[in-house]
This record gives structure tokens, C-alpha cells and sequence, in this order.
DNA sequence: CGAACATTTGAGATGGTTCAAGGGTTGTGG
DNA sequence: CCACAACCCTTGAACCATCTCAAATGTTCG
């Protein structure tokens, strides 16, 4: 039994599956491209869940709310990333535009016609939840187990792996305050833990983007064995 | 849009699913029952995802390890749930025996087999992989933005929801060192609070079972616009 | 009975929050 | 093009919810 390692892969590939993106071309017919823009809401919490989605451009977050305000981001998908495919009748969060967004829409009533008829579409939705509790699993533990620093490095770690880097800078599309609710901190602890790590020579923390100067060192900070 | 609810349904009810046991019952003819002992492993994190079960009897927790012992469980499983039916190749995570455990094991060879010739059975998989999603969504809410009696007074009542009872008495079959890696807690943080609902008259804290005493009051603990 | 282990309680330490203030950046209207 | 407002980000200082360490009590079982 080894320990929980944080690969958070996100193309559903099950062994078991057919070719990955076949049984989206089958829907790809009935797609609509949208854009939203920044700060719009896509779906509410508690929506009817009428659409499917996936992320062509931009970023998009998964919000929680409570009564009183308090936040959590979920997840951040990215340009590829599915919206939508793995929810019930109903969405249980909200989803948001976090910069401008281009989504590409299936009529979730088309993505369930098919699913019922089509073989191989059942069973990709299914690798497609698979994935996505595979990663809320991960989060899990981050949220239930993990100090701020190693959040905040693991968080780093992850972005720099899922952007499309320009150079050695990676543009963070998300505000302080989105990444606190990500990462179940607040804002300050945030900016102090980023000045800290450029402090220490670790990261270059430019406006909206940072960049990585010491990946082992970040990579140590994000598992380490009680600092 | 309104604010998350506690509702965690367990039984997958999507309106465009078929009868909600049928599929299963397909399987019945595949399924061995087997016994497991107490604090024994079900299965591994990274092992090889040979089988699906169903919780007859008892209580099973999934587990999510750091390499310096911290650990996460991100549920308790109890009879009627059901246990690796949403994975993909290899489990993210391990399962254990809270209590002796009584289960039913269905191969996963079957379960794919079966999935890709009946058309309900892999849409009700999918449908219990999207209500593990939502519940395991509603969890990140609570890591990462609930205060420590929040967590634990939702817990209970969640427990006083899913578990049989006894008469008034809800026998908790988990250790206050699971229920505070549950919590993303530290085993005398559950002790203080649990004494603390007792001296307030909220819950009655028995051996290894409670009882709540005022409902109303412990609801409003579990979802308080700050204290 | 005694050992091992789970639970409870206390006292002190601290990681992260809260409150507060200052600096930067962006957009807007004059 | 400047001035101003709004907003984000950053930093400081004090606070506190929860953790850590420690010890007492209770429970289980050979």
C-alpha cells in the first residue's frame, strides 16, 4: 500500500475504455460554441442540469456557497476540461467564468438519447466521473490533512503542469481571493505564503503570472514530511 | 442560485435512470458474500480494482494516506452503499473494516462485461458515480470552509440520518480517531466538542453511541452563519 | 490482575485568521 | 491626459480556534 501521490490525471483513461475523445465527436453534431464572459455565472447551484460542457478557452471555477458567504472552489477547469458530463438531474454547484470563456455546449437531453443507445458514450461518462472523483478524492485529502504551504505548492505544482506556459511564466488566470477558496485559506495567507516562497527564491511571483525557479524545492514543499 | 444543502442522498435516483436496484440485481447471480474482520483491509490504495461491493452489514472506511501517516477518510460506508463501483482501473484510495464487516463482492470483469451489453446497467453506474460526486463535492465544502463544531454537529446529524437506531440511542461504530480524520480533525478537538454538546444538553454522549437530545439546536450548530 | 489501547481533560503553543492600513492597477468621466 | 474611484494585492499586528503535548481515567481482553 503506497501513499496517496498527486498525479491528477484528467483524460479519462480507463483500461477498459474505447478510444478517449471518439464518443465526443458523436456528440460534437449537436455542440454549440458559446462565449461568457468574465465573472458570469454558466450554472447555478441547484440549476436544472440541461447542458453539458467543455472548456475550449479560458478558465472556469466550481463554486460552493454557504448562507453566510463562505466560498470553495472545487475545481478550475481548464481548456479541455468537461463540465456537466458526471452531474445528476440537478447541479449541485455553480459554475463561473473566471476569465472569458469559450465553452463548447451539448444539450444534456442529446448527451443522454445517445448514452442509452450508443455503447462506447455510457462508458466514457462513466471514466469521465471516475476521473473527477479520482481528483476530488485528492482534494480531500489537501483540504482535510494538508498545512498551507504544502496546499499552496501543490497548487502551483499543478498549474504549472496544466497551463500552457509562455516561456517559463505561467499566467495564473485566477484572482488571490479564488485561489484562497480553493485551497480553504484565506487571501492573506495566500499573498504572505507567495511572498515568503519568493523571498526564499523558490518562485518569481510577477503580476498574474509566477514562475518556478526551484521545482525540487517546490515540489519537497508541497509533500513534505512535516516541515 | 441558492446556498448548499446537506441533503446526501445515497440511493441513486436520476430521473433518466431505470428502476434503482435492478442492475444490481443482474449482478446478484456474479456476487460472493464475504466477511471481513475488524480493522482488516478490503483493499489496497493503488491496488488493481478486481471487485465492486455492497456493504450487507457494518461499517467500512476509505482511506487516504500521506506518506507521514496523516489520513483522510473520505467516507464511512454503511450497509446498503456501495464501494468501488466508481473507479477506474486501479482504486485511488483504500477501504477498511471499521467494524466486522459483512459484504458482497461482484468481480469488476463482470460488472465492465455486463456494463457494455446492458444498456441500464452502465447508466446506473454512472449515476452512482455522479451521487459519490456530489457527496464528495458537499465534503470540500466542509474541509475547506467549516469551522470544527459545524463539521461535527453535520456529522452527527448525518449519522442520526444513516445510521439504524436504537431506540433514541444512534450506536456510532467508528473510533473518535476516524471520526476526526474524517473531520480533517484532531481526535481531542472531537473529545472537547462532544464533551461541550453534553454540558450544553444537545447530545447524550454514551459508550460508543449518542443520543441527540435537542435537534433543533444541534441543525442550527451544523449550518450557523458564524457562531 | 495487568497490559494495551481508547477516551477525556488540561495547559500551553501556534498556524492561520481577522482587522487594519497602505500601495498598485485599471477603468472612467471630465 | 489627468483625477478619481474601485478594486486587488500586499504587509503588519493582534487574536483565537485548533493543535500539540501531557497526564489522568476508562475500557478491553488475554
Amino acid at each position: 500500500m503506497h501513499a496517496a501521490t498527486q498525479v491528477l490525471e484528467r483524460s479519462p483513461r480507463t483500461p477498459a475504455q474505447p478510444a478517449p475523445r471518439d464518443p465526443l465527436d458523436l456528440l460534437e453534431q449537436f455542440g454549440t460554441t458559446i462565449t461568457v464572459e468574465r465573472d458570469r455565472q454558466i450554472h447555478g447551484q441547484g440549476d436544472e442540469a440541461e447542458s453539458c460542457y467543455r472548456v475550449l478557452r479560458g478558465c472556469v471555477r466550481v463554486v460552493s456557497l454557504l448562507e453566510d458567504g463562505r466560498r470553495q472552489i472545487g475545481e478550475f477547469l481548464l481548456p479541455g476540461d468537461l463540465l456537466g458530463f458526471d452531474s445528476a438531474g440537478t447541479h449541485d454547484f455553480a459554475a463561473e467564468a473566471v476569465t472569458e470563456v469559450v465553452l463548447r455546449r451539448y444539450p444534456r437531453r442529446m448527451v443522454e438519447a445517445l448514452a442509452e443507445r450508443q455503447l462506447g458514450l455510457s462508458g466514457w461518462l462513466r471514466g469521465v466521473a471516475a476521473v473527477s472523483l479520482r481528483i476530488a478524492h485528492a482534494r480531500l485529502l489537501m483540504l482535510g490533512r494538508k498545512t498551507a504551504s504544502e496546499r499552496l505548492a501543490g497548487f502551483l505544482m499543478e498549474m504549472s503542469k496544466r497551463l500552457v506556459r509562455k516561456g517559463e511564466w505561467i499566467e495564473l488566470p485566477m484572482s488571490r481571493t479564488d485561489m484562497a477558496d480553493h485551497l480553504g485559506l484565506t487571501i492573506e495567507t495566500v499573498c504572505r505564503l507567495l511572498a515568503h516562497l519568493r523571498r526564499e527564491g523558490t518562485v518569481d511571483v510577477g503580476r498574474g503570472s509566477i514562475r518556478i525557479m526551484d521545482r525540487v524545492a517546490l515540489q519537497q514543499m508541497a509533500s513534505e514530511a512535516r516541515h
